[in-house]
DNA sequence: TGTTAGCACTCAGAGAGAACGAGTGCTAAC
DNA sequence: GTTAGCACTCGTTCTCTCTGAGTGCTAACA
């Protein structure tokens, strides 16, 4: 059966009123609410339609009608209307992120938290993988006789460093060799193509130095594998505290570990294609993990350059405001997809 | 009046039975549960002693005994056996921290999520000003020809970075200078006495680059600024969704807000006497915060070094099992204390 | 043919009251 | 000083009834 348009805004007027209250909706508001000036009768009638047809349900007889999983899916794709962000909140965004410029990961763990704050959403951030970077410079500076620091720079402004202690004395010299060793190895090729062969290789070149450069080419091992996987961040789990669908504790609990855990989410987002700034909605049991089963997502890739780009999400109840959620994310995504082009490609700081 | 043996040891088996079950005590459970052979109704006569005396309180007539926070306080203070964590936990503990080597703080926070994870509290952890900490080198890294990260490294391994931008081209050479010139007038001098005028005058030593160099000039101030700051994690702020204290959900949530802004944390914790390794039990109201009323904290400061402690805090329901608490924290303080010995003076990596 | 008024029916939720039982304090006897 | 006995309190739980929102169906209406 096709959905006339008298159907599809009763569909659309359902959906938005449970969103909004989270009541089953009966027929008399529907008729009352707006302009359709039909009776209730009316309505019932073709809410007993849009039920047959599986986008409806009913929690119980005496009950008003619930939006079915289909019903979201339909009205996702076919029925929501465009919401623009209210200005106060992009102002707000707007502060928090023109903050002091810093690391990648800082900076997407903090748009993060505004977003979850904005939202009220849980929300999660997927930093790039930076397979494609490249490291700019290996430093090793020396702290005392008996410890120097390690500092590892890539291409583009990631920083990772560890502090390492030596048993016998070190001398700036014998750092120097190191770092140039290094330096000439590992430097301007991609973090993806760097092998372990390749760093396994260094141990012979200085032997009577290998006790002191082996935890370094493990930690440069270290970092070239964490830089190679991609990151996850969440902020505001307990934000679904705020909804009603998790009004019994445990379920809130369980649930908010089971989200903290992080595994599921990350295996989620996965599945997302990347390579194009877009947005994804996946409705409740579309994600295939029976714990998220009553939970939808909204996510959205963003660029950081033309090698890598990552993904943010909002985690909500089924009965989420999509408009607002979709409205929202986009808008995160653009802004953070514009401030990496000012960091990368952009004029002076 | 004095309290006699009987008295401590009923007082003692009811707060124990209390923080356990989180159920009012009544007498003939006392009476049944241990070796002192009296009958409910003389228990029921030493209680009421004791309820006159403000150890304990009675929610209505016909329940049992609880503990008032005069209880609690006189239990801590006198009554309180020492409990050994286990060796799971210590296990547990190990396991997590003997990862690999990384900033101070990163350390520290790790220490808080595997604190939260053990004990089931809210954990916080405050890090160490590092006012006494030395810059030890300030590198200026380029990246191409607009850009450039600036690097700073502290002698206790502390790494701070940004990038910068610049407006027209620069040159290794003009970075040299600008490096030379910072390290020769901020390095080894205590953080602390780094002063916004010194800051400011190496402004006017190359008016020719102060384009360039300002900025550069902020971060240090902003650097410094942070570093002579302590800094506060908290982890694990939805584990009081375990306990019936906060079973009411808008109850639980908003206390997990207040604690998630960590102002009112921060403010509890900066009273806790500075430069000596000890455990601070503030058992509800003490802590003279509002909010805070029905919770208890247990704080323990532990060594970075001679010049620099920090704080481990636990925080839950004012019914908490401080044996375990007091032992657990210990545990993590000595383990921590520990640690940053061996990562400043131990033995080799 | 679509719309509506009318009506019997369903069922979750609120409220009232009764029964229960855990616990108390007091008294009197041991 | 201790204990058995007993009346009393009061939160909790269960049952039952009542209420009202909402439904589906039927028959009349435009």
């Amino acid at each position: 059966m096709e959905l006339g348009d008298r159907k599809k805004k009763i569909l659309q007027l359902i959906i938005e009123s449970y969103i909004e209250t989270a009541e089953p909706v009966g027929s008399r508001y529907i008729a009352k609410k707006n302009d359709l000036s039909l009776s209730p009768a009316t309505i019932r009638n073709e809410m007993a339609d849009l039920e047959e047809m599986g986008y409806l349900e009913q929690p119980h007889t005496s009950a008003g009608r619930v939006p079915s999983q289909a019903g979201y899916r339909f009205y996702v794709d076919q029925l929501m209307e465009r919401y623009f962000m209210t200005m106060a909140d992009m102002e707000r965004v707007n502060q928090a992120l023109k903050l002091q410029t810093e690391e990648i990961d800082k900076i997407i763990a903090r748009v993060c938290q505004v977003m979850s704050d904005v939202t009220d959403f849980t929300t999660v951030a997927v930093t790039p993988k930076h397979d494609k970077s490249r490291i700019k410079k290996l430093d090793l500076v020396m702290i005392d006789a008996h410890s120097f620091l390690a500092v590892i720079v890539t291409d583009n402004a990631i920083v990772k460093n560890k502090l390492f202690r030596t048993s016998g004395t070190i001398d700036e010299k014998a750092l120097k060799l190191f770092s140039g060793l290094l330096n000439q190895t590992l430097t301007n090729i991609s973090i993806g193509s760097i092998t372990l062969d390749m760093i396994n290789s260094l141990k012979k070149a200085v032997p009577e130095y290998a006790n002191e450069l082996i935890p370094v080419l493990n930690f440069v091992h270290e970092v070239v594998t964490q830089l190679d996987r991609s990151n996850l961040y969440m902020k505001g789990a307990n934000n679904i505290l705020k909804y009603p669908e998790f009004a019994d504790l445990d379920k809130a609990r369980s649930f908010i570990e089971f989200l903290e855990d992080g595994e599921a989410v990350s295996e989620i987002i996965k599945k997302v294609p990347d390579g194009a700034e877009q947005t994804s909605i996946i409705i409740g049991s579309e994600n295939n993990n029976p714990h998220m089963a009553g939970s939808s997502l909204i996510l959205r890739t963003y660029k950081i350059d033309d090698t890598a780009y990552g993904c943010l999400g909002l985690i909500g109840p089924i009965r989420m405001d999509y408009r607002k959620a979709v409205s929202d994310i986009e808008y995160f995504g653009r802004r953070l997809s514009l401030l990496f082009e000012e960091i990368f490609h952009g004029g002076e700081t």
